[in-house]
RNA sequence: GGGCGCUUAGCUCAGGUGGCCAGAGCAGCUGGCUUACAACCAGCAGGUCGGGGGUUCGAGUCCCUCAGCGCCCA
């Protein structure tokens, strides 16, 4: 505690502002939240902290969940943890790639020359991008994340945030990218990364594959057309579709085995409309008896289930979109005869949307189109960053094994969602679907420029074909690499698209290829061993929801395979946070806060109180008005302390041995049981309820307590000196108590008052403790007892239009020996608090107050 | 179509393992410049805890069911 010595300085109008800047400054000079990495694994609490998106202005979402965590991070850290907090910024990928397109309007042509920043003075528009080559478009893209980090530093240093800003770190940097190379070696070694070429889903317009956690559903326009295919006796069958563009693509119609209308045709062929091809009926579980006619084309490829049924039924492949989303120009050697030709010259090279339009005015003109096309709104698939419908080509991709193919990964995988603690527990069941869900591996691959490079080259045969099966692997010791630069192990750079020689992997890895190893990154794992079996499996992972299935579900499968453990003991799932109508805060929305202004308007310690006040998981709106009361309690925090350090000069030393009066000990019992229970809340997660506990206390001891007992620590008068030095000794060690258990919450005003009267920072102070007041405790009901009689007399008092000073003539409370009893050892300073001339305790059976108040107002009242 | 969550005073929300849990703050109303605080203080009013059914001596608190909202997945 404080040395006797310490001058006490409480300014004479303190305030909140400017607080935020002073002590960040401070906390960093002073390295108080820097972490010790000299301490044993058992003294350290890790957290696995999400990188934000850098991607121009930080979300409000964000800063919620991080004030969350950060708030049981210093619990940790006050109860002698030391915390391993890093921050990662998560520059790498797409939305960086957009965002530098956007800001600097320029695209990427990799078949250009690096010149410098030469193109900075050329014309651009968001309508003509100039191009630029790829290495001068990575220069860009961290040039810009380099500023937006900044920016977004600031805001985690205003909100109070106690990270280890020398732990920083971003998933492009060199290091993330060693460990990612580094990792996925790894998996290719112990075969659990492969290559493969297979139908995928891909976005046309960034050109590139998408994995499943990528995807979603929108709902969608389109159109059903009732097309009419060719029997061999001469009839038809009408069949619907919504992709009629893909006609010429059809390998097969299908339809249910059980479907009594048309088991007859099955095993037959039919003939194709328009295009004259003959293709196989086949029966499948998956096609709908009750969707159309019963009858579906089956084409390479329009959906999912078109994948499923192509290789189940081994049907042959007449792939015809482009990467491009466009038909392909050249005329596929199925389509043969002059119709056909003709047919496909109409919509060669078109977009999928205008040979839609093109095949059904084929169709009409052929008589094969039954009706018109019915417009309907269906599920269309697409990539969630993305614009247009994923289409499906065959490429060849790197993937990873998720369990999804392999039943004795997937059990393994739910019994580490098992192992893990949640918080809330209920989350947990959204990793079980997930996992339970998967129906394909973890597609690692992206056809981008910026990302981190596969570590992977292809050997050249003789005759210049590209040997996909001979992958050759980077030597771990060279990482990171990059294979379109540097030549593999073994070859020189001259070899380089020579027969005999190499080509690099083009392909970078998908984002959560490297956010999945967070912990490895921040632990700078087998760069650092001696820090990383420090920090590993870590303490905690915070994160939102909605990257359960992606972020959380990939780290765990990621340190399975590496480590063979779970990342992190538990977990905890911040809410989302909504706007004042209750909808989800999102930009396309446009109704997203700042919180920069926020934090302007109410202050940091006032949007902490109001993130903090949200249980763990719980939706939350971005409400002002509770970051107002945050505020006001901060403000509190100054006049309260203010107040305490005028009366209790004397006696700051912490001795609770001359806390004798029972009003003190009643109240110090009641303190003593609030840390306990803020303790245990904390230990639980339930940072909210750790608040409330000191936040309810702490207006009851401003209202009640320091009322009741501020006569007696004025002192003089005829009040005993030993009663004068308990009432102050026990404000002393109150308000150190409080202060310790709103630290967590109110970081700026804490730091501040402490720093009045105690040295070094309150966030290194130890965590309260019920021990350190128990030698000073006593009957929690009689600090109850009075307060309750004071309450009635200030209800006599408002009832009677009068002020709170306005003298009692007398005060007369009955009830039962025990309630007696409890008043007695208070009566003193109820009669100074309530102004009381004459105090009469009368033993009765039945409670009761009678509040006389004074005829004559007196003077000065 | 499936899953999860939410539905408690006008508003925003607390209420692990069922029994002083019917609460807080804001808004509202009334009163008070009280020597820590008028960016304040005191007091008042306010709800059959979404509907229905059940278990129990006893249910916002457990079970079933219905409705609405939100999110996730198909």
């Amino acid at each position: 505690m404080r040395s006797p010595d310490q001058p006490v300085a409480v300014p004479d109008r303190p305030s909140l502002d400017g607080l935020e800047a002073k002590w960040d400054r401070w906390w960093e000079e002073h390295g108080t939240y820097r972490f010790d990495r000299s301490k044993a694994r058992q003294q350290i609490y890790s957290i696995d902290t999400p990188p934000p998106t850098v991607s121009g202005s930080l979300h409000l979402g964000t800063v919620f969940g991080y004030v969350q965590f950060d708030s049981v991070a210093r619990f940790w850290r006050m109860r002698g943890k030391e915390v391993f907090f890093p921050v990662g910024w998560d520059d790498n990928g797409l939305p960086t790639v957009r965002r530098v397109q956007n800001h600097y309007g320029v695209r990427c042509d990799p078949t250009l020359p690096y010149e410098g920043d030469r193109d900075l003075g050329a014309e651009s528009s968001a309508a003509a991008p100039r191009p630029v080559s790829r290495r001068r478009f990575i220069e860009l893209c961290h040039q810009l994340t380099a500023e937006d980090e900044q920016v977004f530093e600031q805001v985690f240093r205003d909100v109070g945030l106690s990270v280890s800003w020398d732990l920083a770190y971003t998933t492009i940097s060199e290091r993330s990218r060693r460990v990612s190379q580094r990792a996925f070696l790894r998996n290719l070694a112990r075969g659990e990364a492969y290559l493969s070429e297979a139908p995928t889903m891909w976005d046309v317009d960034l050109q590139t594959a998408v994995a499943q956690a990528e995807m979603e559903d929108r709902l969608t326009p389109g159109a059903y057309h009732r097309l009419r295919f060719g029997r061999p006796d001469g009839g038809a069958v009408e069949i619907d579709t919504t992709r009629p563009e893909l006609l010429a693509a059809c390998v097969a119609v299908v339809v249910h085995p059980d479907d009594d209308r048309w088991k007859d045709l099955v095993g037959s062929v039919v003939t194709t409309p328009v295009f004259g091809v003959e293709v196989p009926v086949v029966a499948h579980r998956l096609a709908d008896p009750d969707k159309g006619t019963g009858v579906a084309m089956i084409c390479t490829f329009g959906d999912a289930t078109d994948v499923m049924w192509w290789r189940e039924l081994g049907l042959p492949s007449r792939s015809i979109v482009g990467r491009d989303g466009r038909l392909q120009v050249e005329r596929p050697d199925w389509l043969s005869g002059e119709a056909a030709a003709q047919a496909w010259a109409a919509i060669a090279g078109r977009s999928t949307v205008e040979a839609r339009a093109e095949i059904a005015e084929l169709l009409r003109r052929s008589g094969q189109l039954v009706g018109e096309p019915r417009p309907i709104h269906h599920e269309v698939r697409y990539y969630e960053r993305g614009e247009r419908p994923l289409e499906i080509v065959a490429s060849r991709q790197w993937y990873i094994r998720n369990g999804a193919r392999d039943e004795g990964r997937r059990a393994a995988l739910l019994e580490a969602g098992r192992a893990l603690r949640w918080h809330p527990e209920f989350m947990r069941v959204r990793y079980e679907h997930w996992v339970g869900g998967l129906n394909g591996d973890w597609l690692i691959s992206r056809q981008q420029v910026f990302g981190i490079p596969i570590p992977v080259w292809f050997p050249l045969d003789e005759d210049g074909t590209v040997r996909y099966d001979r992958p050759i692997p980077a030597d771990e010791a060279s990482l990171p690499v990059d294979p379109q630069s540097e030549p593999p192990p073994g070859y020189a750079e001259s070899d380089r698209g020579k027969p005999g020689g190499f080509v690099g992997d083009p392909d970078v890895m998908d984002t959560w290829a490297t956010s999945s190893l967070t912990p490895q990154i921040a632990g700078s794992w087998e760069d650092d061993p001696d820090l990383f079996d420090r920090i590993f499996p870590m303490d905690l992972r915070p994160q939102g929801p909605e990257i359960i299935r992606t972020w959380l579900f990939t780290t765990v499968l990621r340190s399975q395979l590496e480590h063979g453990s779970l990342p992190w003991s538990d977990v905890s799932i911040n809410g989302w946070i909504l706007d004042a109508d209750r909808k989800k805060m999102s930009k396309s929305k446009g109704n997203v806060v700042t919180p920069e202004g926020l934090i302007r308007e109410h202050g940091a310690d006032g949007v902490r109180y109001w993130a903090c006040s949200a249980a763990p998981g719980t939706d939350t709106a971005a409400d002002p008005a509770q970051m107002r009361v945050g505020r006001r309690l901060a403000i509190k925090v100054l006049n309260a302390s203010r107040f305490v350090l005028s009366l209790a000069q004397d006696h700051l030393d912490g001795n609770t041995a001359v806390v004798t009066e029972a009003v003190d000990r009643s109240m110090l019992a009641g303190l003593a049981s609030v840390v306990a229970g803020a303790t245990e809340a904390f230990e639980r997660y339930h940072y909210h309820q750790a608040l409330e506990q000191a936040e309810t206390f702490f207006w009851r001891f401003c209202d009640d307590y320091l009322e009741l007992v501020k006569a007696r620590a004025y002192g003089g008068g005829e009040v005993e000196e030993r009663a004068t030095a308990s009432a102050r000794a026990a404000l002393a060690l109150a308000l150190s108590v409080q202060l310790r258990l709103l630290a967590p919450f109110l970081p700026f005003v804490t730091e501040e008052v402490w720093s009045w009267w105690q040295e070094g920072s309150v966030h290194r102070a130890r965590w309260p403790e019920a021990e350190e007041l128990a030698a000073a405790v006593g009957d929690p009901g009689v600090l109850a007892a009075a307060a309750e009689v004071l309450g009635e007399v200030r209800r006599a008092k408002t009832a009677g239009r009068r002020s709170l000073r306005f003298p009692v003539a007398r005060l007369e409370v009955a009830g039962p020996p025990t309630r007696l009893e409890a008043l007695r050892a208070g009566r003193a300073d109820l009669a100074a608090a309530g102004n009381v001339a004459e105090l009469v305790l009368r033993e009765a059976a039945e409670p009761a107050i009678d509040v006389v108040l004074a005829e004559d107002p007196g003077p000065g009242a």
